[in-house]
DNA sequence: CTATATTGCGCAATGG
DNA sequence: ACCATTGCGCAATATA
């Protein structure tokens, strides 16, 4: 009675399908009424087409017949669907990776930046102490105080109101 | 003869199939013998069982059968099939653009660190005529040319003599 | 509730 | 021969 209706059900249970199928160039018209497990197979199979006993080598038959309820087709099919699981899990995965790095690399893009706007900043306000200098000396005149106080360069290059002059080290 | 065996066609020409299916919780067989089309539906009908004459809210009616062959089944079928066809496109076009959209985003990262680099470079340099200066005017001296005095106490570490005095003003 | 969108799964063809 | 990838259809489910 029970013929071999059952494949999958690794996660939920599906409905399991008996698939029967016509080839499109085969037109080879055939009856097989199944009470149960119903299924149909051409009997048309070329029993090895060749006259030598070789190994068929560039043999030219059209399908081995894709024999169903057989054990080896059976097999073949369940390892198929395993792989294809597999497959699409690495694709998803992939996938998923993909667009995580999208979000770091968007992360360190405005980082990146922000340390540019800093630099910038830092830069200006050093080239506008220079153009004092030169004005100074231009018009000759040499104050006692520089607009700058020596000591703060020494110490460090970062006047901001927050000490953040690091390279980044993460990553 | 020719039963309902053409469905998509739309891109390469695949094999037709005509699929039976049997349910996995309705362990009931039938038997149908189809001499070319094939198909079986189990003559269960939970027809509403719902004493009231409510309007069945939760009708707890297992399935309204699966008709086969029915034109409308047939027609919801090639709906959703184009359906899955559309999103499974975009979804691909999609996973694509997150792939390209990753290559950007590196390509820009790189820019911004080369400008960093850059300014860096730059910085280094301004800061350096600074403290040349800044010791010109603590020697009391001014020499009439910029002499560099190696006596650095201010620990700068960058003393490269490459000139690369670069103003980007783009972006 | 009906129509479309998404998702998981199996099958078959194909590529390596 | 084997596994990996891909296109497609079906059905269940989610979304509108």
């Amino acid at each position: 009675m029970s013929k071999r209706l059952q494949q999958k059900l690794t996660s939920t249970d599906q409905s399991g399908v008996s698939v029967i199928q016509n080839q499109a160039h085969s037109s080879a018209s055939n009856s097989a009424g199944a009470t149960a497990g119903l299924q149909q197979v051409p009997e048309l199979v070329p029993v090895s087409p060749e006259g030598g006993g070789k190994a068929t080598p560039p043999s030219k038959m059209k399908k081995p017949i894709p024999d169903k309820d057989s054990d080896e087709y059976r097999q073949r099919r369940e390892r198929n669907n395993l792989a294809v699981k597999k497959s699409r899990m690495r694709s998803k995965q992939k996938a998923q990776d993909t667009q995580q790095r999208v979000n770091e690399l968007k992360e360190e893009n405005e980082r990146l930046e922000a340390k540019i706007k800093l630099l910038s900043k830092e830069l200006s306000v050093l080239k506008d102490l220079f153009l004092e200098h030169a004005h100074n000396l231009a018009d000759n005149v040499q104050p006692p105080a520089v607009a700058v106080a020596p000591g703060d360069l020494c110490t460090n290059g970062n006047n901001s109101s927050s000490g953040s002059s690091n390279n980044n080290s993460s990553q």
